[in-house]
DNA sequence: CCAAAAGTGTTATGGATACACCCATGA
DNA sequence: TCATGGGTGTATCCATAACACTTTTGG
């Protein structure tokens, strides 16, 4: 056998769809459109796109959020592959990617370019073909990860306030968290940086902003700790 | 725009690998195979097939694991796709999945037929493409599940012995544990079944049979408890 | 001065860890 | 009888969880 091994194989057309994460309104939001085109135009869509021939699935998928978004700087992790026989009209295997956008740098031009908007990960509409499952398996793994890695930053602008990290938090695991458990664990870890400047949006005392310290973190690592909740 | 948007879009073969691991030996072994055709002919691969256009990705996989080791009852979970465009020759995106089975229910003709052996996780050979990769997710992503999900009784025959089960979490997490918290976390658990018999090939003294009970670990699991480690 | 959010410590509990000796048996 | 692996219980420690009041300040 040879190269000829390869020939008669069927083919696929390979999409990505990516599941775009961004923290607003002390909640998750979700990016979603409304699809162009047939089959099940109208209805509510993921961010996808087709891999191209000479482009690596991931840079793909990196391709996709900054066309959707135009937010260079984002977090993504594969979900995995999906590739059920009926999730299309065309035989279609999709890889679904979520991203950790800082919601503030969406160019909301694009909201109307491509008819997107964000909505509550609580209220999440009815998604064509299986996005439902992408999002639900999306949920399941950001849990997993933000409990052992720092990737919770990647949600917010550069510095932030505690009060604003919790809330981050409680809507990735949808259940309260105790204010004083939080803040101890969080500040004795020695990563986050605490700033001169207040947040007084929210309350006439104001909230010290703070800001994730990489250095320290990898500190942290090295020293055979992790980040933890 | 409709069906059309389809047209014109890159194909591509897309491809599973599968990661087969057995347990033999007080250790982790997994499946690999002499490639009998160029590229890299005579290089060890893992199981891999092309997907088939009638068939979704998981029956792809469970076809080529059942066809490499004649074993039906089989634990599979994806672990991810891998699409790196210098990952074959041809642009092939492959679907890893790994799969836990019995390894005493192994057709040992087909190892001579497929030119195929198991080899120790510890001692795993350089493997062609990105295959080392695969099985390195693979063993992190094994971790993290055998730590909370009782998966790893897939890896042992119906009935077995607590010493022998203690080896298999020490191979999978490459690590000691203590006997004694070991059996004390197991047995209180409550999900193993012990029964009369003893297993006698490895010690004078013999050590019991046990057998994982599901019903009792279903019941476990509606109480809001969770196996773990 | 009051409403609203920010900030701060201590105690109790339970799970994880560390640890050493006796038992059964075939050779 | 002895070498080998199987089986058993307790004390300690540390991380988690529960919990309430003071501070600040704009309106």
């Amino acid at each position: 056998m040879s190269a000829a091994f390869y020939k008669n194989k069927d083919s696929f057309l390979v999409a990505v769809d990516c599941i775009i994460i961004g923290f607003r309104d002390n909640e998750l939001h979700i990016l979603v459109a409304r699809r162009p085109f047939e089959p099940f135009k109208g209805g509510w869509s993921l961010m996808g796109g087709f891999v191209n021939a000479p482009e690596n699935i991931k840079e793909a998928a990196k391709r996709v959020v900054v066309e959707f978004t135009g937010i260079d700087d984002i977090y993504l992790e594969q979900v995995g592959a999906y590739g059920d026989i009926d999730r299309d009209v065309e035989r279609v295997i999709s890889v679904a990617y979520y991203a950790l956008v800082d919601i503030d740098q969406f160019d909301t031009s694009l909201a109307q370019k491509y008819d997107a908007r964000w909505v509550r990960i609580t209220q999440l509409p009815e998604l064509i073909f299986d996005h439902n499952m992408m999002v639900k398996d999306t949920m399941t793994l950001l849990q997993r990860r933000t409990a052992v890695k720092p990737i919770g930053f990647n949600l917010l602008g550069e510095q932030f306030t505690l009060p604003t990290l919790q809330c981050l938090y409680e809507s990735i695991f949808q259940e309260p968290i105790d204010k004083r458990n939080f803040r101890k664990k969080l500040l004795t870890m020695d990563i986050l940086e605490k700033l001169d400047e207040k947040d007084k949006s929210s309350s006439k005392k104001g909230a010290f902003y703070y800001k994730f310290n990489k250095e320290k973190y990898d500190q942290l690592i090295q020293q055979g700790l992790h980040f933890s909740l």
